[in-house]
DNA sequence: TTATCTGCAAAGGCTTTGCACGACT
DNA sequence: AGTCGTGCAAAGCCTTTGCAGATAA
């Protein structure tokens, strides 16, 4: 079974090996927190946020401060290699998908998902609405129903029908 | 001189007597901090703050608190006479300009300015790729330099060469 | 009159900062 | 060895909540 089961391959592969050298090309310090911490936003695609990635980790170091979490996601997101989920709703979320794409919001469950659409990529805006702006990326995010909530939905229906 | 040069004719009009109606309409009472507050809102473009409108306001009603400015952008936004902006940079930024419209944000100095753009109106999802989603809304953010800090950006690096 | 709004105060949630110890290169 | 990272604590910022008095409808 596909993990991308869009037609979207991923293009980020980890081996120890990969992340070793990805954060010695970038100058970040390999500590096995981080190891765990990028290790554990690679294999997920929930946009966790702070506290979610916190007491994902912690088990494997009961050590662990909520602190270091924060340094560690400013840190990888300097370099490059996480990125921040564009939805203000409180905490913050994070992404280790880089590759090239956008977000649906759940307004039910506020889940998000990850949304690949090449005409999205594409988008071009005339000159002349610009204002002078030097437009160097953009964002889409769609809102609405997931499967879920929408199947919750019509079953609440129901039952007051 | 037109407000907007950008070809975009404003559909909000504010007499009084149309806040009034408005207010009314949606069950909002209509207080003098209120009516302000909202006047304010309405005759800038400049996406302000929860602090950007107190400190505008508050000259009018030495009294007021912030805690009033919170609570009426709450209702006002629950009654669908403003939104918030879409933009996660620690504070909220709230706009009364309910008309269709999206938004360009500067990297440099962060100032936000509106954006009309036909296609970007229009755009349109494969049902494949939404996952199940049932999607009710999006907004498109861009992000890029203002001509103010492109020209500052120059001016910069003439003087290093 | 009554539900709502206001202002003050306090609490809450998320994030950043300061600092000393420890660890990676 | 030196820089960077970690953990603990405290502070910071933005926002929400609680409550008594005031006010619009």
């Amino acid at each position: 079974m596909p993990i991308f089961s869009k037609g979207h391959v991923k293009s980020t592969i980890s081996t120890p090996e990969v992340v070793r050298q990805r954060f010695r090309q970038k100058g970040l310090k390999l500590t096995p927190q981080r190891y765990a911490i990028y290790e554990m936003m690679i294999h997920t695609d929930s946009h966790p946020t702070v506290e979610d990635i916190y007491h994902a980790v912690q088990p494997m170091f009961p050590m662990l401060s909520l602190n270091t979490v924060y340094y560690t996601l400013t840190s990888l997101k300097k370099a490059g290699l996480i990125a921040d989920v564009p939805v203000q709703e409180g905490a913050a979320r994070f992404d280790a998908n880089m590759d090239r794409h956008h977000h649906m919001v759940c307004v039910g469950c506020h889940k998000i998902e990850d949304l690949y659409d090449q005409a999205l990529d594409q988008l071009k805006i005339s000159t002349k609405s610009t204002n002078g702006y030097l437009l160097e990326s953009y964002r889409v995010e769609f809102r609405g129903y997931c499967s879920r909530c929408r199947k919750r939905q019509s079953q609440a229906k129901q039952k007051t029908e």
